[in-house]
DNA sequence: CCAAAAGTGTTAAAGCTACACCCATGG
DNA sequence: CCATGGGTGTAGCTTTAACACTTTTGG
């Protein structure tokens, strides 16, 4: 119950999200004590005032995947999604390449993907934050590079091609597809090639910058 | 343990955008104590955990301009805007109709308009706050409705067009505008024509919803 | 009848969508 | 030589940009 010094809290939560097995999916903790024992939510931290606020959940990010410098950008802010105490939520999203991350192995709170197109009742409303989590990635996946987080340092046009898909939900042509990103600048070829399989090798891109890019 | 002087602050900020003599507009007010006395800030409150974040940005806009029930949206969230002690500030930015508006009147803090193309060096890193704030409304106004903030009830095309073309600071065509506009289905013909000066009346329009609309 | 703003259509260019065949490789 | 995925071009359509004259009114 609340306290009779009802002190603020500030924390930020983060929306983690990787593809794998082509779906998308976000990581949340299983939380081992109250309040909402038992339920899964996204992750984050409380925030003492020592640090920038993005700081803070770039932090939490390599605490639960070990993976940084991957693409982080604030969402919103919303009050009161702890109905017990005054308390302000600083939701951020982020994108990070599935194949790098390691997992905390923790018996408490321990961390799972979960695919956000079934995920379960989650503490604090956190299934809004993840709605808006996705909502915006699609927005911005047609007019910015943010796309780079999801993926490794050189990677195929189907590579890249098969990250669309499965975040936009809906097939893409193929050739449409590569003219619209090599003419975009936001990619170009590495010169190798990859090969696998009994199949002609497919020409390797990167990203132009990672850093972000508009159209 | 914190130190008692180290309280976290979360207060709300917000730009409040109105066109008037063909200039963009933000409202600023003049700070008469301490700290940064004497230069110009943005408007905002210190949240106590009472209400909702929205409801105290939403009260901030009445107090400061009369208005209410406007365009409000919350831009983002930063801390550390004062260097002095642990703070987080949510800004917002809203659209009002400069018509409408009576400023508080006070020898404290008076308000004041000032254009955005001319802005004082503001209080608290404030001058990012609105130069984001600028960003969001232009980029906005291309596929939302959220231009009904800044305009009456009823409006002619020119109008429309006017507020546009202030806020993107680049002239529009005007067959090419009204096509647009009309064809959009954000805004329809009231049937009452606006008579002023002398020649030919000018048809008024009113926004199909006053709601957020995105196309 | 004159000045002032409102209203209206067409054409060219650019961008987008749909679509099918050959290429390089490993086994 | 065959199975597999990689790579490429074009034609129709839609969307956008550029542009000038006629209409209605008040004075």
């Amino acid at each position: 119950m609340t306290s009779p010094a009802a002190r603020t809290t500030v924390a930020t939560i983060i929306v983690i999200f990787a593809i794998a097995e082509g779906e998308l999916r976000v990581l949340l903790i299983h939380r081992s004590a109250p309040p909402e024992e038992g339920r899964w939510a996204l992750p984050g931290g409380r925030w003492d005032g020592s640090e920038p606020l993005e700081d803070l959940a770039a932090r939490k990010l390599v605490d639960e995947t070990g993976v940084r410098n991957l693409y982080l950008e604030q969402l919103f802010t919303t009050s009161g999604l702890d109905p017990a105490n005054p308390s302000i939520a600083v939701a951020y999203f982020a994108l990070v390449d599935a194949r790098t991350v390691r997992l905390r192995q923790t018996s408490e709170w321990p961390p799972a993907w979960h695919p956000v197109s079934d995920l379960p009742e989650l503490a604090f409303a956190n299934n809004r934050v993840i709605a808006q989590a996705v909502a915006r990635v699609r927005a911005k996946l047609d007019y910015t590079n943010l796309a780079w987080g999801l993926l490794p340092e050189q990677f195929t046009l189907r590579d890249l091609q098969r990250t669309y898909e499965v975040i936009l939900e809906e097939p893409l042509d193929r050739r449409n597809f590569r003219k619209r990103m090599i003419s975009s600048g936001l990619i170009e070829p590495t010169g190798a090639l990859q090969r696998e399989g009994a199949h002609r090798p497919a020409a390797l891109y990167r990203f132009a910058s990672r850093e972000p890019v508009f159209l």
